[in-house]
DNA sequence: CTCCGGTCTGCTTGTTCCTGCAAGATAGCG
DNA sequence: CGCTATCTTGCAGGAACAAGCAGACCGGAG
């Protein structure tokens, strides 16, 4: 059995049941365990079902919070770094998150906020990130608006001159920036440049501008720029960064924060 | 039993009643009063439910189970619906999906048609639906457009003036309606008079509209309207379905599938 | 035809994670 | 203050997993 066939009768059998077991799958397809894991893995590394322990379960019925297979490189830093973010957003205030694997451990770090637990929405979250709205719409403790426009399978972002025109609509107190890069003189950039056309509007829109990279993406250029490091007010970053950098940073006006 | 299933147990059990001891729920899963504990705690860290000694109660106020902690009802029906649904649809047509678990099925029943599966975009999908938009989002097949606004957490659909705004500058070729009624003289309706007026919206630009509803649907009310049935063209349903009803459905210039 | 390199699968081993049990700690209640 | 139900914590057994290795398969080159 090859492949391709496996894979097609694993998503058409995990789309019937909605959850897949190792064991089950390996057995009805009369292949070994350790196969159908790895083809689990490779197929939830393409967003095609989420994996969890002893199966796999189709997209959007997962309710883990550690996405253990979604978080890959250097994910205690960003855990670390995504919490030092939310520590600088109060109740009640209103922030956006651009998309990215760094903004998403942010938005997982507020939903476990204790001081927003309560009842009526704590937090206004605006986003142009599916996976994000995703995974906070069922929390009461947030009202999600999404910018609206088209998905970007790559990064699960959604662009174009609809997201532009719902931000054009809003303001938020803090932006939250994921960004590939960004450096004191070339700025922060992605690696699209439809998603950073939509992340500079963001920008624009909010009155504290918030980027959250850990430090290999600091010093570095990448293809599409958002916004100049000028536009930014607070940097959040690991210990592991280069103190020149992050003196560089600093005379440029940023607030760095490392943990 | 899995930890995912014994989360969704506990979900629904918690919803039903409202409040469930620690003692009883291990009783009725069959599992230890630790375990128990520690997915209470686990949940209640997500802000899923609130922790008190011996037991947890629902979060808050929101006592509508979201979406995707609903045990699929009706699903077989469902399923064929959606695929006579999905048969409805040409390739390089432009579909809109409104939000609820028929229309998901629809878009599942749109990935696996093998005449849509090669390279480029092949198929244009519009929804105010986060999970269908997340579902579908990594398939190369489709080009996925969202529209923004304001998520409600039982329903996964966006709503609000943002939604009304990006759909004012698209249209579509088929716009699919879930819907919780549908009657001859009162229309199509829905729970939530937000979800209804973007519904409504969709179906002013749309070409054809095809309303999708098992046949426990057919001859009920609902509180908020979404459109006359003489806006329908086409309405799919289960050959459970009243034969008496379909006939006034088809007097009304409505063709009728039943699967 | 044979050889070779690459890829994939299955097996094995050490590791991690989950669950149940039990003992000690804690909070509510009279 | 003491009692009791509940909770927390540590531990052990078992299930699932990751990694490495060997054999099978495939296609291309000689």
């Amino acid at each position: 059995m090859s492949r391709d066939a496996r894979w097609k009768a694993l998503l058409e059998l995990l789309v019937e049941r909605g959850r897949l077991d190792v064991e089950d799958a390996a057995r009805e397809l009369g292949v070994s365990a350790a196969t159908i894991r790895r083809d689990f893995d490779q197929l939830a590394e393409q967003q095609m079902l989420v994996r969890t322990r002893g199966g796999a379960v189709v997209h959007g019925v997962s309710y883990e919070l550690p996405l253990r297979y979604k978080t890959a490189r250097r994910a205690s830093e960003k855990q670390r770094i995504a919490k030092a973010v939310a520590d600088l957003v109060a109740p009640g205030e209103a922030v956006g998150l651009t998309g990215g694997t760094t903004t998403t451990e942010v938005a997982r770090a507020l939903a476990v906020r204790g001081d927003l637990a309560s009842g009526t929405p704590a937090l206004t979250v605006v986003t142009n990130a599916l996976n994000i709205a995703s995974e906070l719409a069922v929390r009461p403790q947030f009202k999600i608006v999404l910018t609206g426009g088209v998905a970007r399978a790559q990064s699960y972002e959604l662009v174009g001159p609809l997201a532009d025109g719902v931000l054009g609509q809003i303001t938020v107190d803090v932006a939250v920036l994921g960004v590939v890069a960004f450096d004191v003189r070339h700025g922060a950039a992605a690696h699209d440049e439809a998603e950073a056309a939509v992340n500079r509007l963001l920008c624009e829109r909010a009155a504290r501008v918030v980027v959250a990279a850990d430090s290999s993406k600091l010093g570095q250029r990448a293809f599409a720029r958002i916004c100049a490091a000028g536009t930014v007010d607070t940097l959040v970053t690991d210990t592991a960064a280069d103190p020149h950098t992050v003196r560089d940073f600093e005379e440029a006006g940023l607030r760095v924060v490392t943990v």
